[in-house]
DNA sequence: ATTCTTCTTTACAACGCTGTCAAGCCGGAA
DNA sequence: TTCCGGCTTGACAGCGTTGTAAAGAAGAAT
């Protein structure tokens, strides 16, 4: 392990002065430190020189990592992936680290946890990703840590950032609404029980305070029994699909806005198999991360970028230290509609 | 922020004997000093007294973490959920934290990369989670580290930890012959482009293997022009095994060996939507991480649980420190046939 | 040549903790 | 009571780096 010391010797000067020219402080402008400095450089490089982190971060104060808790369970979706993306790109470009700590409900409520977890580690800011319900007292712990922390994938009062799920929904819905359709339905096949959760809870009131403004009454598509999520991938929705559309041309919906695409394809390719026509019989629009390309059809989309989440996770997590801590205000990504291939006015127009 | 100092100046003692008494390396038999290790954890509590990993890790000569380097592709599927799951538990009961590196392919062609977020922070030793062919030179680079290293997911001629899919697949294929069956095809409806992975791979060749053993051809059933992995779960790979199952009875396999959950879920629904019985008249059994439960119906199925996978890799990581980081054998994780609902004998037989 | 300005370099201490080893203490055995 | 062995405690230095403030050097301006 080569040190400062040795590079220090090596060159003839001080630490200090190897640790300026490495850490690009001096200006450089006279040639002669100029050269200097590009010696320090090769004999550090030949010495493969490499800073030691925890040494850097016992004399600044600063760690410089962000740590990031998560529960085992939102790394299963795609969802994560992007979020993911994002808080790396955006910690890359700081020259920051990620620790991560895994989180389960039991771990959560094992008291210390949180604490021996990462605040041991003095990192100099937490992000929080814990999608579903995170309990009152399981927050109120890791507020107490007066650590530097940004909740993201969940709405609270302040230090949050989530996607504006309400506002795509209702978005969404008044797009169909727009399009002349009144039979608007809502798929989210996973079942009642996942109305918890945060982005389950705010699509179904963005799409119902739409029907309500419209004066329609919403017609929600949901499994009274649902499998196991973890273990069902959007196959096993096909027969809820399926029971949508067997019912009759008059009495099923003409348009659905599904909670995601797990939803929406299942729905895709059981209106195929019946002959019922995209767009031409029945809209389709969900909420997507990314747009998705169905063989030969573009779905149509309210896009809410979750890379975007991470960035603006780390990008908040940035002020809120700066700030000294201070509460910072939530912020919702915002979506953005992708007119896609699968709406149509509605016929009866 | 409380230090070892403040505890000492409080409780009358020297910073050393707080060390000691918190790092439990006292063995406390006399009342006395018991006593005294009680006061000064008391006085520790009150103050919120928390270690500073960074001063420990300079101190020490340790970092106490392990780096987990990934792709971010790896993260969609639900295999690494369980990888990660068991990283967790390993290293949490060594007091380990994680740092992690998201690496795409662009950033490992970037020379440097790998050093900078790894290397720099004296992780005591790092695991390499890429699953997809890594490149030759990406995998010297990692070597060239000289950090002790475990690459997972894939099957080197050392340091490394895998999932024995080859042997999986070929009892599976076996276990299928045992029951009379000689119709037996080989599902992994994502295509050939995927056979460069490790998993794939392995799983063909141990299904072919046992086929040429026993005299039989192989039929391979994969599709030509596959969707984009990332966008279709195993909803689109449908069609795939419809087709398969439109073929007559006396030319469609009788059996068949598939890669995975996302393959064997259409089968079943293309079954029971033809009438053909699993296992009456068609056997079903694939490699899963754990056990999966279709609707009524345990699946016969080859475990490989990715859990212990994590697990080995951190115990092998630590194997390869302890012994100053002389290479290690490689490990397969075993399999172990799971008799589920969906294997029968041939009726031929 | 001299003075001034602007960097650069140095020396020193500090960050919080642990390793070492000698000194001190204690309880039990003689 | 005395001595011994084992454990605990204390003093000190050191881990590799950075902050500080003062000293030094180099070039520009006079």
């Amino acid at each position: 392990m080569t040190t400062l010391s040795q590079i220090a010797r090596e060159a003839g000067v001080t630490e200090m002065t190897v640790s300026n020219v490495l850490n690009g402080k001096n200006k450089e402008n006279r040639p002669s430190s100029l050269k200097r400095g590009s010696e320090i450089r090769t004999i550090a490089a030949r010495l493969g020189y490499r800073p030691n982190a925890a040494a850097r971060a016992v004399a600044s104060g600063k760690f410089g990592a962000y740590g990031l808790l998560i529960s085992n369970e939102p790394m299963r979706g795609t969802v994560f992936s992007g979020t993911w993306r994002g808080l790396f790109t955006a910690l890359d470009a700081r020259g920051l680290r990620l620790v991560v700590g895994d989180v389960d409900a039991t771990r959560f409520a094992e008291k210390g946890y949180v604490p021996r977890l990462l605040s041991e580690w003095s990192v100099d800011g937490l992000i929080v990703n814990y999608t579903s319900d995170i309990p009152d007292t399981v927050r109120e712990r890791i507020v107490a840590e007066r650590l530097p922390t940004v909740f993201t994938n969940i709405c609270l009062d302040a230090d949050c950032v989530y996607p504006d799920d309400e506002g795509a929904a209702r978005q969404a819905t008044e797009y169909l609404l727009s399009l002349g359709h009144t039979r608007i339905a809502y798929a989210d096949f996973l079942g009642d029980h996942l109305f918890a959760h945060y982005s389950h809870l705010a699509r179904r009131a963005g799409y119902e305070a739409a029907m309500r403004n419209a004066g329609l009454a919403p017609r929600l598509l949901t499994a009274p029994d649902p499998p196991d999520p973890a273990a069902a991938p959007s196959f096993l929705r096909l027969p809820l699909a399926a029971a949508v559309l067997d019912k009759p041309a008059n009495e099923r919906p003409t348009s659905i806005f599904t909670y995601g695409i797990h939803d929406t394809l299942p729905l895709l390719y059981a209106a195929a198999a019946r002959g019922i026509r995209v767009p031409g019989d029945l809209s389709l629009i969900g909420v997507y991360d990314e747009p998705v390309e169905y063989p030969g059809v573009r779905v149509s989309a309210m896009l809410i970028p979750s890379v975007a989440l991470g960035e603006t996770a780390v990008a908040m997590l940035d002020r809120k230290i700066a700030s000294g801590g201070s509460p910072q205000a939530p912020c919702a990504i915002p979506f953005r509609l992708d007119i896609g291939d699968t709406c149509a006015p509605s016929r009866s127009l």
